[in-house]
Formats: C-alpha cells, structure tokens, sequence
DNA sequence: TAAAACTACGTAGTTAACTACATAAAATCA
DNA sequence: TGATTTTATGTAGTTAACTACGTAGTTTTA
C-alpha cells in the first residue's frame, strides 16, 4: 500500500494507528450487522460499563471508559435515543445524571454477549503474532508513564549537537 | 485512567489505538515547537514523500501515503498556501497537478531532519519494549492481509451455537 | 455564613480523517 | 472515430474524537 512511509516507519506510527483503528471498527459493525444487529463499536464502551456498573454518572462513566465528558454525552445522546439507556437526578447531588441501561438495554447485552465473544476470540486470533500488539500497547502505555515522548525527547536533545528555542 | 475497558481488553483496541495515536501527534507538535518549528505532525508523511520523490502528483502521493486522496489534497492546500510547496499542471496529462516542494520547503526539511532524527530515536526508546509495537503493527496488518477481521469472524461464528441473519 | 473554589454537566466549535458524488481529460473499444 | 470507461482531481458533507467555555450546584475557607 504506502511504500514511501513504511520505510520510513516510526514516524508515521500515529496515522498508522489510526489506520488500524478504523479497520477494527468498521469491520466489527459488519460482524453486528451480519448478526442482525445495528450496534456501533463506538458505543461498546459504555454500554459494556453499564452492564458491570449498572448505574453511574455521566463524569464516572467518561472515566471508566477513559474519554472526555462531551464525547461521553454525544454518545450517551444516541443510546438515549435508542432507549438502550435511560437516565434521572441524583437526589443527593442535583449536578449529577445516574444512566442506567433501560430493559431494552438489558435485553439488548444479553442478545450481543455472545457477539463479543466472537470478536474477542476472533480479534486474539489476529493479534496473537510473535509481537503482542495488546501487549506492546500496554506495555508502551507504562513506558509512556514512566516518561513522556515529550520529557524524553527534551533530554535526548542533549545528546545531539542541536540548539534549542526554549 | 480507565478502568472497566481496560479489563475488557482487547474489545476497546480500537479506541486505545487511537487515543496513543493522539499522545505521539501532540506531543511530536509540541517538540517541534521547542526547536521553534510549527511543523504538524500530520504534514510528515507529505513532506518526508516528496523529499525523497520530490515530483509527484497528487494521487501518487495519496497512494505513497496511504491516505484518501480528498484527505490528501487538504494537507496539499495547507502546504501550498505556506508556501511550502507548489504545484505545476503536467504538460502530457492535462489532469494531473505535479506537485514538489519549493526553496523554502527544502529549506524547511533541511532544518527539521535533525528533529526527525530526534524523535525517531525517541519513539524507538519508547517502544523497544518485550512486546515491539512497531513489528506487532506490521504482524497485525500481515495477518489482516491474509484473512480480514470481518472474513475471520464469519469463519469463526460455526465455532459458536449462534445463528446469522444473513 | 458569604465568598471563593471546585465539580458536574452541557453546548459550540474544531480537527483530521473519511465516503460519496461531480467533472474533465485520457484511454479503450466497437 | 464516436461512445464508453477509466483516471485524476476537486467539493461537500460526515464522523468521532477533541478543547474551550459557560452555568449551576456543592464544598471549602476566611
């Protein structure tokens, strides 16, 4: 496909994982579909949390699920208009919104778990290579805690005979 | 920072591929920046194409690049518009648009190859890990050129007591 | 206990890729 | 050689995430 650019390997890691990314995800709505379902990858997240959770705020579920408070509310937009979830005031705390997955939405995970099988065995077939892809993400994901590309580069700048503007 | 989708594992991949994807493009931003650069990140693959190419139309780098060419002609336009590069009709097919980079734009790449360098040592570091995430890629998207996602899950659904629709 | 700071949620606008469609030039074919 | 198909480019609109900012409750503090 791109033969400039592979060569050119690391550099393009970002527009490559991003690559992959979208492959997984437009593949996995095929495989919903072929199942007679219309259940986007995008929403796994959330609705997988509130199937162990069953019940939290909007803030908590964008953490569990590790993204930001609007995208988790554009997403918690469509599911309720799916009437896949549902959600009322906290009586406590009159900030929060407590969503929960409505009957549908039970109904709804009970019918796709099996699904999720599929593609968690059918995704660990295709990752299972010599390099563990999940495993090399997580263990960049550590690397990347201990110090960020940004903080390494700025002490690999010494180490070339390059000035810097800061 | 999540915690119920990293336990799902391997379900969310795409989503975690992407938000690393995010981390390297930010943070590459920013170092370009420290050296006193506004050189994007996503400009990388063109510019690093038609320095080795240097003539191209828009299509060929598309494809060299791995991108859509609508995706293509956008970066062309903010490139071009920096003057970075230009772009000239080819006198034997009048279709297509010759692009290449102009004196400021090799000047631009003369300056920022030290940076490259930089941040590919930086990556490597990053991602020389047990599990290499730059092979784990290439395996990944061997296998995918074997068989895809979608092909190996309808193979996998006779595994399984569950019916298709289709 | 009033003011200040913080937290939860929401909206608006941005970004960087995409698909779908349109047009014009070139190549092919009947 | 005229009609058809293919190729190259461009435009419009979509998507799925983001940041920035605003408002309304809650908590802390002086």
């Amino acid at each position: 496909m791109s033969n400039v650019i592979d060569e050119s390997g690391i550099l393009a890691i970002a527009t490559r994982l991003q690559r992959l990314s979208d492959t997984f995800r437009k593949d996995g709505q095929l495989i919903y579909k072929s199942f007679g379902h219309d259940f986007e990858p995008k929403w796994f997240p959330v609705v997988y949390t509130l199937d162990i959770k069953s019940q939290l705020s909007v803030v908590e579920i964008a953490n569990e699920i590790g993204y930001t408070h609007p995208s988790t509310i554009s997403l918690l937009k469509e599911l309720e208009k799916l009437k896949i979830i549902h959600s009322k005031k906290d009586k406590s705390d009159e900030r929060k919104r407590l969503i929960s997955l409505t009957e549908k939405g039970k109904e709804l995970v009970a019918a796709i778990k099996p699904i999720w099988d599929l593609l968690r065995k059918t995704q660990i077939e295709i990752l299972d290579t010599k390099n563990n892809l999940m495993k090399a993400i997580e263990e960049v994901e550590e690397q990347l805690k201990i110090s960020s590309f940004y903080d390494r580069a700025e002490k690999n700048k010494s180490l070339m005979g390059q000035k810097s503007s800061d």
